[in-house]
DNA sequence: CAGAATCCCAGCAGATACTG
DNA sequence: CAGTATCTGCTGGGATTCTG
């Protein structure tokens, strides 16, 4: 593991870099599915069939696929009861937590702010 | 424009239905360079061929195309100066700075915690 | 129940060339 | 300078099927 290199990847300014390691980070939180699982979460552990209900539109393939992501990226801890049939339930870790609030901050915020974007939208469209 | 419909949009689960509203809105600022584009505009104003050089990576095309969504949901001014050859500048308005608040919060998060989401990812990728 | 494996497609993204 | 227009390809995401 390299502890210094020429460029300084911690300035303020390295996002603005095709190499800067956060962005693969911010895509795996910002893809499609990452904001709902974490957000479904938030309130305690479940199952993965309480996921999979829970979620509209999400299919097992983008769930396991997602969570499996999120738990790599130690923001989910995995939990397997070894009975049959298996159960398997998930919960956020302290760092998963963060992040969801940080998410979730931005979703409310769009929330608070959508009517106003449909108008911006609207006005916009109306314009041409 | 509908004032009230069948379905409760406005409550807090609804972001887990397919048709959120939000979701889209969430998207454009999620998308592959809103957030870069919001970065790089928080300082002030900034002229096209600045954001082109500021950003690595971006074409024409693609700041085109995410400057005109941004604009469109009224997170970004566009102002044009009728010179020869043109001058357009464009700036954040008050909604926009929101956003960028909310994004580049979560980005000085992820950036605080890279090193040991890293950790983690290599702790899973060798676990196996 | 909780996934893995496979196949498939739309749509985003990029390269390139052109223009008011 | 600040964009459009067009073509192309890649891959994230989805439907389906199979399994421990």
């Amino acid at each position: 593991m390299e502890v210094s290199s020429q460029v300084d990847h911690a300035s303020e300014d390295s996002v603005f870099r095709r190499d800067c390691p956060s962005r693969d980070i911010f895509e795996h939180l910002t893809g499609r599915w990452a904001l709902l699982v974490l957000a479904a979460l938030r309130p305690g552990s479940r199952r993965f069939h309480q996921l999979r209900d829970r979620i509209e539109g999400i299919n097992e393939k983008m769930l396991s696929q997602t969570l499996r992501t999120l738990e790599r990226d130690g923001l989910v801890k995995r939990t397997v009861v070894p009975v049959r049939p298996p159960q398997v339930s998930y919960e956020l870790t302290g760092f998963g937590e963060e992040a969801a609030r940080h998410l979730c901050g931005l979703i409310t915020w769009i929330g608070a702010s959508a009517s106003e974007i449909r108008a911006a939208q609207e006005r916009w469209d109306n314009s041409r």
